[in-house]
DNA sequence: GCAAGAAGTCAACATATGTTTACTTACTAC
DNA sequence: GTAGTAAGTAAACATATGTTGACTTCTTGC
């Protein structure tokens, strides 16, 4: 829509000047598509994102799109639901003292498939109900995750302090994931994960005190 | 664009059924759409919103867009220049050791002009270099002053590292605002002021050692 | 080697959306 | 009271965008 970088292709040549075209391959296709929209969906958001722009940074044909997902929206779905599920398979392992740690490793990983990326799709609305559910699953999934690292019990009397403690500190990452890397906010946005990980070790701690 | 909401027409006509017209008012007008904008800019997002979205709620005709603010983009423009008055003025007079009250309190604030709905614009991009610039500039500013109202001063040494925990705090009111306004997360939508005033203050205060 | 089907392409479509132009209506200075 | 002007309206336009259907090209099982 505005301005768009270069269309990367996505695919992998080296220094490869003849376009020799890739081998077909739908399950590949599907995933060269569903990381583009991740990417743009999570740096522009969706309604700034149109389908063509994701086919060209994939590399592949706009009707491909409506074939493997349906619709942008079914697409931006797949999206999300993939964020869930690398969000849950990265923090599910993480033992409940290294937390903040993770966090901060999490957010500062601003590489196109990073975390962060994951963090900043979140709070992307489509304006789609479906879409929604599933966002909010997961936000409440990570929370639970994360509170229960922190003593939480599904519940549990006076348990829900700690669940709101939790959103607060999903919030707080989700916000700053957000203005590193689509606001480019300075000096936030230059940080090392070494400049960040004192601070959120301390955001972390002050809301989820350590048992 | 989705499913929107009956068009509430901002006058404040008293159970006032015959819709009489509204007194011709150049400024009154302006302010209507200003208003009308900043809740649809805040909670759908710039691509998402469209001029006759704002044009319905305001109760006034789209041209009149282009005529007040030249262009959508410069509507969205005129948003953010407001935001940024506002949230100075309120954040401006805060006494130091008030700041994570404040902030609650302002998070706490759904209303539709509430300043919730300020942070939540902070993080709307349309696109535009002219915006981006004005909303960097916003949150420079409030993030300086946040720091500053904790011992920052510009150029001090070692002073980088409380600019930066300043930004992490207002990163996570603007993502706390965003969860609670736009995505709906509970329990972290339906918390009271006094819920969040806690939280918050530990946050921030973890962040930002009073001196 | 070849045929069947999967994978990919192309062009067209319907519609939504930002903006402009020509026009009408209300207010106000005199 | 009325002319002149500002405020507001309606319709049209150009374009961007999601989606579809007919067509072509590649791959693979036999």
């Amino acid at each position: 829509m505005t301005a768009a970088e270069p269309p990367v292709p996505a695919t992998s040549d080296t220094a490869g000047d003849p376009p020799q075209r890739r081998r077909r391959d739908a399950a590949e296709t599907r995933q060269l598509l569903l990381d583009a929209a991740r990417h743009r969906f999570a740096r522009d958001g969706y309604a700034a994102t149109t389908v063509r722009d994701i086919a060209d940074d994939a590399g592949v044909n706009v009707a491909l799109i409506s074939r493997y997902f349906t619709s942008k929206e079914g697409l931006f779905e797949a999206c999300l639901r993939a964020a869930g599920d690398e969000l849950r398979r990265t923090t599910g392992q993480t033992p409940a003292d290294r937390v903040p740690e993770a966090i901060a490793r999490h957010i500062a990983d601003l590489g196109a498939a990073g975390l962060s990326s994951q963090l900043s799709l979140l709070l992307r609305s489509s304006g789609d109900a479906g879409a929604d559910e599933i966002r909010r699953g997961v936000l409440v999934r990570s929370s639970e995750q994360l509170a229960a690292a922190r003593g939480w019990r599904p519940g549990e009397p006076g348990s829900e302090q700690l669940l709101l403690r939790a959103q607060i500190a999903l919030a707080a990452g989700i916000g700053v994931a957000v203005l590193r890397s689509s606001i480019q906010l300075e000096p936030l946005s230059s940080a090392s994960e070494q400049d960040l990980v004192g601070p959120l070790r301390d955001l972390v701690d002050a809301l989820l005190p350590p048992t």
